[in-house]
DNA sequence: ACTTGTTATAGAGAGGATTTATATCAGAAA
DNA sequence: TTTCTGATATAAATCCTCTCTATAACAAGT
């Protein structure tokens, strides 16, 4: 016959009441209930676990040593589900979100903020690195969300617009001639540009923008963030291509100045990306972007 | 709704495999059974436990972290039944048994000698100690089982006689005229006597034999092992009250002599006493004994 | 002997687990 | 696209195990 691991909660309760009677009682179920399930118990390993008594059971040297075993067992049960418990009141678990770039300052950051103090037990994890690679890990499961630009053309992931990012050139003072008036490409493309590196989206999303209009360019300074292209341009190095939300406060300084260009700059469009299935305590952090950007 | 320990067994397996179908087949079952057991468990637990894809299921964050608790717990379950093989095999296990005095050597230890041979992988544990400690150890079921002199009045033990213990007086040397003719009671209480101490068996009943023929004995000399008894006797201080199976050779060898009394000395029955529910091992332990002792 | 508290057994019944059959779905292949 | 394959989900009937009621059996204390 087949042990039932039910039957092991049953012969805990009873190992240690050592009474079939408020043993059943316990459990919620009648005496014979409790005696049938310890005699099948009895008969599946073959081996007697209790003495029967006038006034109860007592356990066997054999039913003590099972004892301990099956309590530890059930130890771990219990801890299993007590975890879940304090999951699901979301005081337990963790988030694991990638971002690239620059972005996690403007658009992630002020809703971790919030998601930190409305669950503080929650653990966040942030990984910083190419869309290529956060979109892998977003498919493979070691990631719960991404933030990067779109388009992003995966179908088997959900992807949701939060914001619109708007690029600019700005430049330094010794360049603050040209922000008079609207600039034309042409003359754009003959002043140092300085970009973010090759194989960023940014970087490919203006040279297509330049491609479409028969220009070929190449940056006169390629860098990897967007703090150090502000700083170069405002030591007068050339025109930085930056996000607007990103050089309020210098442009208020007189620092630095927005070139308008004749030909509308491309708009790059941020979104989330998250797996179809997410994770119990992800959903919630994805939730809470999506309510905090929904138009 | 309830959760069945069982469907724990179920999850594991299919934690493993994350294929529904393959699971079924290793468990035995039909694949809508284990699907309809996942689906419980994650209703009763209120949370995904796996993603459903199109090849197969995988663990969610919350079923990797649900998994490893419950492989713990039912390695705890697979130790204990294996244990409880082996125990079955005679291959674990302990018999603890107690004996009062010097009947170890004579009764005792033969046995245990053969039982050791046959099951080397039981650890046996002795204790010598009074009878009437070594009778409460029985009944609380510290010891399995017990060598004592008879009669033993406990209505809920299983006593067993195994061996009549013929005692007789013997003396050195010095005495050995005595054993030429069967000695009165009257001249033998009027030599100095060897007794165990007083409150064993073996002295309450000799002072019966005396008692019950108007006579009141004190011992000259009071010693608590049988060893220093002979030894006392053949230094010729006396006669030593001694179960005749221990003189044997030092009658033999002329330096010891027995002493036959007109009124035959009493007999005492040696017994085995043990719980009437023993445990598993040590039921072939009192088995070996009742053999080799069966009339 | 009677009462009390216990476990064991028998038999009926209920309800959950299992199966069969089928729907559904997602990918891969034609 | 359409089809095919391999997977899970669902529905409904069946089966079987667990559970209950009722009662027996038993030991211990009164």
């Amino acid at each position: 016959m087949h042990i039932n691991a039910e039957w092991y909660r049953v012969f805990l309760v009873v190992s240690k009441i050592e009474n079939l009677s408020r043993s059943a009682e316990k459990l919620h179920m009648t005496q014979p209930s409790v005696s049938y399930i310890i005699k099948q118990l009895e008969e599946s390993l073959g081996i007697a676990l209790f003495e029967r008594l006038s006034k109860g059971v007592r356990l066997t040297q054999e039913g003590k040593m099972l004892a301990e075993y099956v309590e530890k067992a059930f130890q771990q049960l219990f801890v299993a589900e007590s975890q879940i418990h304090l999951l699901k009141q979301y005081k337990l678990g963790d988030v694991r979100i990638g971002a690239n770039g620059a972005i996690i300052k403007d658009v992630v950051l002020p809703i971790l903020d919030e998601f930190h103090n409305q669950y503080p037990d929650i653990r966040i994890r942030l990984l910083q690195d190419k869309t290529k690679a956060i979109i892998d890990f977003i498919k493979e499961g070691t990631l719960d969300a991404g933030f990067v630009y779109l388009p992003v053309k995966e179908p088997e992931l959900a992807i949701t617009p939060l914001k619109e990012v708007h690029n600019c050139f700005v430049v330094g003072r010794n360049f603050f001639e040209l922000s008079k008036q609207p600039i034309t490409t042409d003359r754009l493309a003959q002043i140092p540009l300085l970009l973010l590196s090759s194989g960023s989206t940014t970087r490919s999303v203006l040279e297509g923008w330049f491609a479409s209009q028969g220009y070929s360019i190449k940056a006169d300074f390629e860098l990897n963030s967007l703090d150090m292209l502000i700083e170069f341009a405002k030591r007068g190095y050339g025109a930085a291509f930056v996000p607007e939300s990103f050089i309020q406060d210098e442009i208020e300084l007189g620092k630095l100045a927005k070139l308008d260009t004749l030909k509308p700059l491309p708009i790059q469009t941020l979104g989330m990306v998250t797996r179809n299935k997410t994770t119990f305590t992800s959903d919630i952090f994805t939730k809470m972007f999506l309510n905090a950007y929904a138009e």
